[in-house]
DNA sequence: CTCTGTGAACATCTTCACAGCT
DNA sequence: AGCTGTGAAGATGTTCACAGAG
């Protein structure tokens, strides 16, 4: 199998999330062109990105909805659970954990960390907040896989490298800071101030008549 | 001027907050290559990214970090505050509200709306939840270019709908599912499913040895 | 001699357009 | 006839490598 665009893994999820809407409501079959007015994008696109996977459609007739769906979700790797930590006690990782998204698609959140002696055990759903002295033992016996970093730029790095040598193979970054991934370990980063500072530049750039603007879809 | 690519525009966003920390640190100059190393990216990045806005660099030298850094502000449109109103009082919205990022690059929330009549009335810093009915109104009187979007996927097309007929302008979007952005208007959407997934993906892909990812940084 | 600014090469992503399966 | 799968073209983004300013 050759490389896979980021981009492409991006827009699969989003496919995901329309089959599982079209599913429920009993349909057996979706062409490329149906699915992609669904995501926003075009049936081209939606035709290379998942024939990099194989060619599961069926000519003249569109894809089988029920075995896409099963593909994808194989794809992406949501068939198993994952467990997840979140490392951060403040609002974004309470958002997180509490996000629908999350638990809808099998990310089971089993930890969180707070180094504040304030937050460290009060309740959030069914685990405590936890010191992060705790993380290398309970990410080990937790089986953990995933963390989700929510905590000040300042510190990121080093809960990080701490995240990592405890065995974490995948981290979710809320720090407005580029991060250097230890080796074995994959870093995903969610920018907000980039994203609110793009809304600026755009405002700034485009102000008397419209024009359009873009990420997810237009 | 012609036209500056979007990925250009999130690497000014990063450029300029580690300018203003070695600005707040006393440094004077700075060569492409120390801030590429800070950033994480390469020195022909920052240079190419720089010059798209003209060139002023100093050749055998570097940047003037003063002068840089408030044209970096001027680029992105943070020398004037932007009001911004925040639909959805969820965690999300709450997240984002005591978002450093947002007060420290002057982004003022001047309102905050949810449909939920348990919400209303509470409040929030310094503003009160208010129905979204009232959005119409305060958009105007208040003078809110941007909106942040934390509104449950079902109605947030409606909601956007809204607030283009309100006259916000920019919309931070958190609802998971594309929106059709009515004329005028510009949307950013942040999917939080979508990045959780690519990490599974990169999980259930990259599994028994290593392996590097991205976005914003390695 | 250092470090910018930039054309040219390269890589990645998107769109087009059509051959060929059903 | 309808719709997929895919090469080829086009667009966008990144890296290289060097001429030339300071």
């Amino acid at each position: 199998m050759k490389a896979v665009g980021e981009s492409s893994i991006r827009r699969l999820s989003l496919y995901l999330r329309f089959l599982d809407a079209e599913d429920a409501r009993g349909r057996r079959t979706i062409s490329s062109e149906a699915l992609a007015a669904l995501a926003g994008t075009t049936s081209a696109q939606v035709r290379k990105d998942l024939s990099q996977f194989g060619s599961f459609g069926i000519r003249g007739t569109g894809y089988d909805l029920p075995a896409l769906r099963g593909r994808l979700r194989e794809i992406l790797g949501l068939e198993r659970e994952r467990r997840v930590v979140i490392v951060g006690a403040g609002k974004i990782g309470a958002a997180l954990a509490q996000y629908p998204g999350f638990g809808d698609r099998g990310f089971r959140v089993v930890g969180v960390y707070d180094a504040d002696p304030a937050k460290i055990g009060s309740r959030w759903g069914s685990v405590r907040v936890q010191s992060p002295t705790k993380l290398a033992a309970d990410v080990k016996r937790l089986d953990a896989q995933i963390a989700v970093l929510a905590v000040p730029a300042g510190v990121a790095q080093t809960m990080l490298e701490l995240l990592a040598r405890a065995g974490v193979r995948a981290v979710l970054n809320f720090a407005p800071i580029p991060l250097a991934a230890p080796r074995g370990v994959i870093v995903q980063s969610v920018n907000m101030a980039q994203e609110l500072e793009a809304l600026s530049y755009a405002l700034a750039h485009a102000p008397p008549t419209p024009v359009r603007r873009r990420r997810g879809r237009d």
